[in-house]
DNA sequence: TATATTTGCATCGTGAACGATATAAATAAC
DNA sequence: GTTATTTATATCGTTCACGATGCAAATATA
């Protein structure tokens, strides 16, 4: 068996898996509140600056626009942002937070620290988890070209 | 800002983006031969060991049979894998191989390699990636409970 | 051996991802 | 100032993921 093949040798396949269960771990908690991972990170876009256009939130989240538009009308239909055009430049649509949009904070405060401590383990900690960050970074920012 | 809420500071926005972006190093040389990422994965499982029940495959993949019984179903149609009834179980079906499906094994040689390369930088190295494996396999096992 | 439960797989519906394409506004080139 | 190009977003089609549900075969229980 050639080793090169190996599922288990394989770094895509430990990051996709890694990746699928710890949305997994997330669901619970958003869907409670009627919440996506992907919308989630949306809304942690938006919580640090309101009022983007659909272009930054896609750049900041390494999305598509045509990944982000449908899920930013259906959480437009939710409530949780207003979709308006831009003012100087007509062809943007600015994404805004509603009451709902931002109050949703608050009550997600927990949600942070509940999935944090659910990955916590032998290998998993705070002294090691800089480091993973860093090798992480270095892989995203590598395949960015 | 809270800090906990900053993307920065997310494990799991890093792994899904690492994993994305991974995925999309692997499609151009996939799609050269009609292959998905997900669908790679089954061939490397098969590739180790032929002829499996549909559940295994699931489990070695740590994918639900919902998803993985479409994808075997494009599979067959596309001729990489016949679907047959299990003989001692009937409930089961029996993912077997093509020639095809073996063949495609010696035209992907130079895949593993190809994304190996494209993801070395400065902290991912072959002296590095066992420790980053290791973490990455606790989160795994720590989240599947 | 009837009945109940479990197991293996499939179907359905929804929401991402993403390549390809379209459209209109803004900007550049002529 | 037209025309051409670029930019910002949207639409479309295909393929995952996955919760919920359905169904038939196998197994356990009565």
């Amino acid at each position: 068996m050639d080793e090169r093949f190996k599922l288990d040798n394989q770094l895509c396949f430990r990051l996709y898996t890694a990746s699928r269960l710890i949305t997994q771990a997330y669901h619970p908690l958003l869907n409670e509140h009627g919440l996506t991972y992907p919308q989630y990170l949306v809304l942690l876009v938006l919580w640090e600056k309101d009022e983007q256009p659909v272009n930054d939130i896609a750049k900041r989240l390494l999305l598509e626009t045509n990944t982000v538009t449908p899920l930013l009308k259906r959480m437009e239909a939710e409530g949780i942002v207003t979709r308006s055009q831009g003012k100087k430049d007509a062809r943007q649509t600015i994404v805004k937070l509603t009451k709902k949009g931002r109050d949703l904070q608050n009550k997600l405060t927990n949600v942070p620290e509940t999935v944090g401590c659910a990955v916590l383990c032998e290998s998993i900690t705070p002294e090691t988890i800089p480091g993973l960050f860093g090798m992480l970074d270095d892989i995203i920012n590598q395949l960015q070209r």
